[in-house]
DNA sequence: GCCAACGTTGGC
DNA sequence: GCCAACGTTGGC
């Protein structure tokens, strides 16, 4: 203790010769340097000094000999510290901050003068005359400074304080008066400002005998001279690499500094022979966005908490990542309403955000981002579906006739029906709706959607496709029409037929989809949009869409746009296709690898065995993953390709 | 559980 | 302040 005290006074003491040397003219400037610095000692001596030379006016004393310092030191501690305490940090916070150079660690008040200490005959920056004396010299410095990591920081820090010193103690001290007075620059004080950043325990010691610190450290270090005296080493080194640079003008030790400290990264580079900066690791770097300093807490650390990305700061659970396909997607069409503007404009912005964010897969779980809240507008559009990059509202559906541009009285205030995401809306349940209501126009007039067989069992024809199309229609819901909507909700349990549902999982990592066949009669393929859409970017590509409106579609050809860009997240995942699909509805359940998404679309292709268009059957086949449903459901046979599969088979790439 | 209605929010 | 539309509520 009392040497850490020590150290500590030797800072305040070290303030001593500084201001006394304007006062005194006990001091005495040999070098031409030492006079200029005198000089400027004398002319500009910051105001934040002065205090401190009327309370250790005790004379000259200080001055005279640096034993005695030490000794003072060691008795006065207290007294020492208390001037420190307040009033120094508050100036030096004051002035010092502002005119410190922290990159150079120079105080731009500060003269560099450097003054010859009269006893030990070296020069030294005025401050540092006196309690460099002691630590310089590398005889004493063991002797005097202890024993403690702590009490060496000090004693280093007394050292450091002198940047010079440092080198020089080795020499024994004269050959700072050499150098000029740069070193100087980070007076002790300005150590102490620093600390503001710095919370630890161990910053805090390093902060205080920064440029010491480091001079030490660097001669040590550096030299592997004095591995010996450091029995200390160990601490020294600790605090010397990063810490010191932000706090301390490192910079103006830079000269040797550098070798050390500079690196604020220094991730595990073996000090030569010493201790491995990882070994060290509370340090503080140099943030290298903000440039302050922070403590690192690993050794990957460059930037402090506050520069740091979210995604450093807090892990966020496995995301699908879902990258743009095409700007086209983004930029088709004009779009005559704002948002969607807005959503064009920035779409990678958006995107980005909120494909990462949206993982968890609960809809309410708010929590995760301050950014939320921005993304919650747009969590129900996953911007790659037809829906999402229409532009224009149908006029036509319910919701468009609730519009007051279309003369609705806006009670139901949602948007356009077609341009509810197929994915993410809400309304998947009436989405469902949505989904086939677009569609059934389509079918009933043209019927003829790429791949796909009209299946629609004769009752939805019946129904009216879809209120909105017609405007008569719109707002009449009958109960007709609610029916149908019935069926087509996703998982059919009202009333439909059920056909299949395929749905997405997600496991932590593992992303699933689930085929399940209910009924075969319905030709009708439907998808789960609540279990897909939900948070989860797979989407369907316009066409499957169309697949799957059309009943008896060959195949379903479902691109998982996305999923490629999470390599991390899906690239680990095994697949599940093994899995034996359960007696009846569960066909299979395959993971989504990342292999499937070459192009950035996850290719899945679902087949009907019982109608199976030639190649598609075939190549179910090829993939083992096939899975043939019990007789029991003697029609409905689905298979499932793994996105792998298909992308061996290539075949599906096209669709991209 | 569905859905109409509406309060509310975010962007402009 | 307007508009679009999201999220919630309550009736059914």
């Amino acid at each position: 203790m009392t040497d850490e005290l020590n150290g500590a006074s030797a800072e305040p003491e070290s303030m001593k010769p500084e201001e006394t040397v304007p006062i005194d003219a006990d001091v005495v400037i040999k070098d031409v340097d030492n006079a200029v610095a005198g000089k400027v000692m004398t002319e500009s001596l910051p105001d934040w000094l002065k205090p401190m030379e009327e309370d250790e006016d005790d004379g000259g004393e200080g001055v005279k000999s640096s034993e005695r310092i030490i000794t003072k030191t060691n008795d006065d501690v207290p007294k020492v510290k208390r001037r420190r305490g307040r009033p120094p940090i508050a100036r030096n916070v004051r002035h010092g901050l502002t005119r410190l150079d922290f990159k150079k660690g120079l105080h731009a008040d500060r003269p560099k003068t450097e003054t010859v200490h009269p006893v030990l005959g070296r020069t030294r920056s005025s401050q540092i005359s006196r309690t460099a004396v002691p630590v310089p010299d590398p005889a004493r410095t063991p002797e005097v400074l202890p024993r403690k990591p702590q009490s060496i920081i000090h004693n280093s820090t007394s050292t450091s304080q002198r940047p010079r010193l440092i080198p020089i103690s080795p020499a024994g001290g004269s050959s700072l008066s050499t150098t000029p007075n740069t070193e100087f620059h980070s007076p002790p004080r300005l150590t102490r400002v620093s600390p503001f950043s710095i919370d630890t325990s161990v910053t805090r010691n390093f902060v205080h005998t920064p440029a010491v610190k480091v001079g030490n450290v660097s001669q040590q270090i550096v030299s592997s001279t004095e591995p010996g005296k450091d029995g200390t080493e160990p601490p020294l080194q600790l605090w010397l690499c990063p810490s010191l640079e932000p706090i301390s003008p490192t910079k103006t030790q830079d000269t040797f500094s550098d070798q050390i400290v500079s690196s604020p990264n220094f991730p595990e580079t073996p000090l030569n022979g010493t201790v491995t900066r990882k070994e060290s690791l509370p340090l503080l770097s140099e943030c290298e966005s903000c440039g302050g300093p922070f403590p690192a807490q690993k050794i990957g650390d460059i930037m402090c908490y506050g520069c740091r990305p979210k995604s450093d700061k807090k892990q966020s659970p496995p995301n699908i990542v879902f990258r743009k396909v095409g700007q086209d997607q983004w930029e088709v069409g004009k779009t005559k309403h704002p948002r969607k503007q807005i959503l064009k404009q920035r779409p990678e912005y958006k995107k980005t955000i909120k494909m990462d964010f949206v993982p968890d897969g609960d809809d309410d779980d708010d929590d995760d981002d301050d950014d939320w809240v921005t993304k919650k507008r747009n969590r129900r559009m996953c911007r790659q579906c037809d829906a999402c990059l229409r532009e224009d509202d149908c006029g036509k559906c319910d919701f468009c006739a609730d519009k007051p541009k279309f003369g609705g009285s806006n009670k139901k205030k949602q948007k356009c029906r077609l341009r509810q995401c197929k994915f993410q809306s809400r309304l998947h349940g009436q989405r469902a709706n949505g989904m086939l209501k677009p569609s059934l126009p389509q079918r009933r007039r043209d019927v003829k959607p790429k791949l796909k067989k009209r299946g629609r069992p004769p009752r939805k024809q019946k129904f009216r496709s879809s209120p909105w199309e017609n405007d008569d229609e719109v707002s009449d819901k009958d109960e007709d029409d609610k029916e149908h909507l019935r069926r087509y909700k996703m998982n059919g349990r009202k009333g439909g037929r059920r056909k299949w549902n395929y749905s997405f999982k997600e496991d932590e990592e593992d992303m699933f989809i689930e085929a399940v066949i209910e009924d075969d009669r319905a030709s009708n393929t439907e998808e789960d949009p609540d279990i897909l859409g939900n948070q989860r970017s797979a989407m369907v590509s316009n066409e499957m869409y169309c697949n799957t409106s059309g009943l008896s579609a060959q195949g379903l050809y479902y691109n998982m746009s996305g999923v490629p860009a999470a390599p991390y997240v899906l690239g680990s995942v095994p697949l599940c296709n093994s899995n034996p699909a359960p007696m009846g509805e569960e066909i299979s359940s395959l993971p989504l690898g990342d292999d499937v998404t070459q192009n950035g679309f996850l290719q899945i292709e679902m087949v009907r065995v019982g109608s199976p268009p030639s190649h598609y059957t075939e190549e179910a086949q090829d993939t083992e993953q096939h899975v043939s449903v019990p007789q029991q459901e003697p029609t409905p046979v689905v298979s499932l390709f793994t996105a792998t599969q298909y992308s061996t088979n290539q075949r599906f790439n096209a669709f991209e």
